[in-house]
RNA sequence: GCCCCGAUGGUGUAGUUUGGAUAACACAUGGGACUGCGGAUCCCAUUCCCCGGGUUCAAAUCCCGGUCGGGGCACCA
């Protein structure tokens, strides 16, 4: 709705603009002026037209305003020093915005895009951390922006079937003979970590046994011997089941789930290794090469091990080609880890490929206060676990604050609490800032999520006190909503350019911002005006409801719930 | 050593890409609102842009040089 009120100023602006003669730059947008006493969208043209007529900016602004039409959505156009302001007509545009709010809000119009998204992709070698856990709630929270933004997007998990952490895990069941369903924790994910932490162990403190798992990684990639295929397979398919469990726990669900194994069995990688052979871009020495430092990246990029098996970053590069032919654009999250060799495929798809490279956004790590999470070394806090703790606090919230309420009906509130509140306090944090992990942190939550959706709980209640059918009701002819009507009126109308901005920007922490700030409002205006019994019910009932749709829709972008009550 | 990120009230952060008006939010601390359409709420107070230069009418934001913290530099993924 803003958009549109935007665009009416600016064409006003741009009509005042033509009455002079000077050129100047006309792509320009508003912003908002810090108190709404100055009114509800600003413009700084006046510095631009300063530098061509040689006087000062509030003289600028003055004459601007007098060259204004203005149109009928406003109240009134003024200067405030150098600034050009408008304010909005309110008894025109609430009534205009609320009737337009319904249950798909903040959805805006289709665009002719199709992404790719990959996140997680966490090796199946052991439980989801929360380390993992920030590229998951980040991706999973970005998928549901885009396409709110109009975006048709496809998310993948990348699982890396082949790598030499399976293989280690291999060796512990066909060596060791350890077993999976033998070991400690109550999933299989956690069983798969204690193998993989004990078969690791055992290969650290013997290295001669690396050429054991070396051959294991050889075997499988050739494919011939069933058994161990089906040894492999069964590790890693019973750790993504287990993965999948938490992911579905925390509202992140995958489209695909792509194994890499695929692009050996199918020869994508042969040929593209055959490619850069051909194309004489391959260095021979120990290993097959290629040399990047033409452009500028010491680190050369190694195509195979010198027993002729393949690399995870090669095998990358054909699941990327792959990603490529699936939709207009490749998007990945990865770790900061990740960087190097992200700058080595990019080159190597714009330089050598020739191709469009595939779109990254790197975050920070999750550390524990003692240092990295490891699952090599067993040092990790699991999601299970981290969610486990937040729904037990949650319940015990719950209780003390509802003590009639049955603990069947507690359940899934808490659930919805606890779950929340991780998602919120992971999605908060802007991806460049590294985040030491502290329990108390995580978990203080009373005040974060939980007040937004209390909030949210409060609009139901009260909406289902009135007794009323929402949608039979209409808004007062004659009513001018006030000061606190006003700001809350303000942010509903702002959320589909929250959701346009953040998502071209690709932010999806502004949105716990914007969630934040749209509760507090309505929290003010609950506190203070009567809704069920004032003279302008009616009128007020809607607001509450058009700010419950808004609380949950921006909510619904960070996969937290929305609970009618708590 | 080379490369990449970060530094904002007591604490944790947003704002920096695109320079504009009184730097926003949450927590903590201290005070207040108390039977309300559920107080997981609201109001008030306190306290901030790492340092030094530069550009500009205007710098938290851009440029240069430091300091401190995190990460990367594998025939790992």
């Amino acid at each position: 709705m803003y958009f549109e009120i935007e665009k009416q100023a600016i064409n006003a602006l741009n009509k005042a603009l033509d009455q002079y003669d000077e050129e100047i730059d006309r792509d320009f947008r508003l912003d908002f002026p810090p108190d709404q006493k100055l009114g509800d969208l600003a413009s700084t043209i006046a510095f631009a037209l300063t530098k061509k007529l040689k006087t000062s900016p509030n003289l600028v602004a003055e004459d601007l305003v007098s060259k204004i039409e203005l149109p009928e959505i406003f109240k009134k156009v003024q200067a405030f020093g150098p600034y050009v302001n408008f304010f909005i007509d309110y008894s025109k545009f609430s009534k205009k915005l609320l009737n337009h709010v319904d249950e798909n809000y903040g959805q805006l119009p289709k665009v002719d895009e199709k992404i790719i998204l990959e996140h997680t992709s966490a090796n199946p070698n052991g439980p989801l951390h929360i380390g993992h856990v920030r590229n998951s709630i980040f991706g999973d929270s970005l998928a549901r922006l885009l396409k709110l933004a109009g975006r048709e997007v496809e998310t993948q998990y990348y699982v890396n079937d082949m790598g030499r952490q399976i293989a280690i895990i291999v060796y512990g069941i066909t060596e060791m003979g350890l077993k999976i369903e033998e070991q400690e924790g109550d999933k299989i994910d956690a069983k798969i970590g204690k193998l993989y932490y004990k078969a690791n162990k055992e290969i650290e403190e013997n290295k001669d046994l690396n050429e054991k798992v070396s051959e294991l990684i050889e075997k499988y990639e050739k494919g011939e011997d069933e058994n161990l295929n089906k040894v492999f397979e069964n590790v890693v398919q019973n750790c993504v089941d287990g993965i999948k469990e938490t992911l579905h726990r925390t509202n992140i669900y995958h489209d695909d789930f792509v194994w890499e194994g695929k692009f050996i069995r199918n020869g994508d990688v042969d040929s593209l290794v055959n490619y850069f052979e051909k194309e004489g871009f391959v260095s021979h020495e120990e290993v097959d090469y290629i040399d990047l430092t033409f452009y500028n990246i010491e680190k050369e990029f190694v195509l195979r091990r010198s027993n002729g098996t393949s690399l995870y970053s090669t095998r990358d590069l054909a699941y990327h080609r792959y990603k490529a032919t699936l939709g207009d654009t490749v998007l990945d999250i990865l770790g900061s880890d990740h960087k190097l060799s992200a700058k080595q495929i990019k080159v190597i798809f714009e330089e050598i490929l020739r191709e469009k490279a595939p779109e990254v956004i790197f975050y920070e790590f999750i550390t524990l206060p003692e240092g990295s999470m490891s699952t090599r070394k067993g040092k990790f806090v699991s999601v299970d676990d981290l969610v486990d703790e937040a729904v037990i606090r949650a319940t015990e919230e719950i209780k003390s604050r509802n003590p009639d309420l049955s603990n069947d009906e507690i359940a899934p509130i808490a659930e919805e609490i606890g779950i929340g509140a991780i998602r919120f306090f992971i999605a908060k944090l802007s991806p460049e800032k590294h985040l030491t992990f502290k329990w108390d942190d995580a978990l203080s939550f009373e005040r974060g999520c939980a007040s937004i959706q209390y909030a949210h709980a409060r609009a139901c209640k009260l909406l289902n006190k009135s007794g009323k059918d929402i949608k039979s009701l209409t808004i007062d002819d004659d009513w001018t909503p006030n000061e606190l009507e006003k700001d809350l009126i303000r942010l509903i109308a702002k959320f589909p350019q929250v959701v346009e901005d953040c998502a071209n920007k690709q932010r999806v922490h502004n949105i716990t911002q914007y969630c934040q700030d749209l509760a507090g409002s309505f929290n003010k205006f609950y506190k203070s005006e009567q809704v069920i019994g004032s003279e302008i019910e009616d009128t007020r009932l809607i607001l509450v409801d058009r700010a419950k749709i808004t609380i949950k829709n921006a909510l619904d972008i960070l996969g937290v719930s929305a609970p009618e009550k708590m």
